[in-house]
DNA sequence: TAGATTGTTAATCGATTAACAATC
DNA sequence: TAGATTGTTAATCGATTAACAATC
């Protein structure tokens, strides 16, 4: 149990590993070695054992790990039991989908309201949750907790909406726009939903054989 | 020149420079040198430099890059002038919205068709689209050459449906699903958008410190 | 020419894999 | 107990960084 300098490789494959122990778990399995971990999943079992071991020992000798409890440990270490507040940015065709479709609760996530310049929406209700004006973005602030900003706004302002979002206090950003955010606070997190990368990395590995 | 092995890590950097690249040529910058991008990119000169001898020679000593140059020849290596042809499978709330929003022509994609089960949808257009039938989907393909599929359907049927279009010949997969899709034809690509493991990430980022 | 900057080779660093003693 | 499988240390592999001769 080393706690210290987990490598960002290890952190992205941590969901993978939540998302394929919650299958098992729901397909009824019990229990599972890491190598067997290993072959579903196409890694292998020394890198498993070694992700693991960075955060607890959780398995057991001549035995493996025990599925339920080894999701829930991965679950824990992800924060997904610390009942994150989110907020969303920018109620357009992006918006709008993911707060129909994503399932923000089941990833401890609340959803406390969205917000939008458009005078059409603000005052209404989208699945439960109140879109408010982007006037009302610093009241709303100093009155509730919020963990991630969702931004699905256009580039030409994402970086200041980020800027005033981070004065008020805001540490994580969930970035739909495509382009690259910056803060001098290290506190501040980012991570991206690039949807014009990953098709251009598609293109590539088509185009080329 | 080596052309040969270009590594993963490589090729996931080469958007970020295609869209860094564009940004500096609408801004009028002409030239630039490794060291510069680097620090406009929080990268190495380095690892600038090393990137783009993969593919080639694009600069010159005691100038740097042109521009223009550079970028063009980065779209062309992820294939941005290929003219991929591309179909929706799923036209819901995240369909509909990739549909308004994404800007495919810009990355060389021309989306063909889309198809869905709904029949309120089926002979509809949307953003100059039709919608088929998913019955439609063998006629279609015999007919048009599709490089790429997006996958917005439900992870029930996303394995299935995946080995449907892979019989009839595609080989690229841009997949909304949160699910790991396979195949055993090592020609057929992947790439995925998996909301859920992104958000995890950043939850496990604004959960330690 | 002198200064700047490339492309590339060599050195370093970090991540993955292999091996194995510990132990259930 | 014997077999299985962990957690961890050591070995290997690959990716990043540094250095520098080549040259515009």
């Amino acid at each position: 149990m080393k706690k210290e300098n987990i490598s960002d490789a290890v952190v992205r494959r941590l969901p993978r590993y939540y998302r394929q122990l919650t299958d098992l778990y729901t397909r009824g399995v019990v229990r599972i070695s890491s190598s067997n971990l290993g072959k579903e999943m196409n890694i292998t079992a020394s890198q498993i054992r070694q992700d693991f071991s960075c955060f607890g020992e959780f398995g057991q000798q001549g035995y493996g790990y025990n599925v339920e409890e080894l999701r829930s440990e991965i679950g824990h270490i992800l924060g997904v039991d610390n009942n994150h507040h989110l907020i969303i940015i920018g109620v357009g065709n992006l918006g709008h989908a993911i707060l129909h479709n994503f399932p923000f609760s089941q990833n401890g996530f609340a959803v406390d309201a969205a917000f939008d310049v458009n005078p059409d929406l603000v005052g209404t209700t989208i699945c439960g949750v109140p879109v408010c004006s982007m006037d009302q973005l610093e009241s709303f602030l100093a009155e509730h907790r919020v963990d991630v900003a969702l931004l699905t706004i256009p580039q030409s302002v994402a970086q200041e909406t980020t800027n005033r979002l981070m004065n008020l206090g805001v540490k994580g950003f969930w970035n739909f726009t495509n382009i690259e955010l910056t803060s001098d606070n290290p506190d501040v997190k980012f991570e991206n939903i690039h949807f014009a990368d990953s098709l251009l990395i598609l293109s590539y590995r088509i185009s080329n054989r």
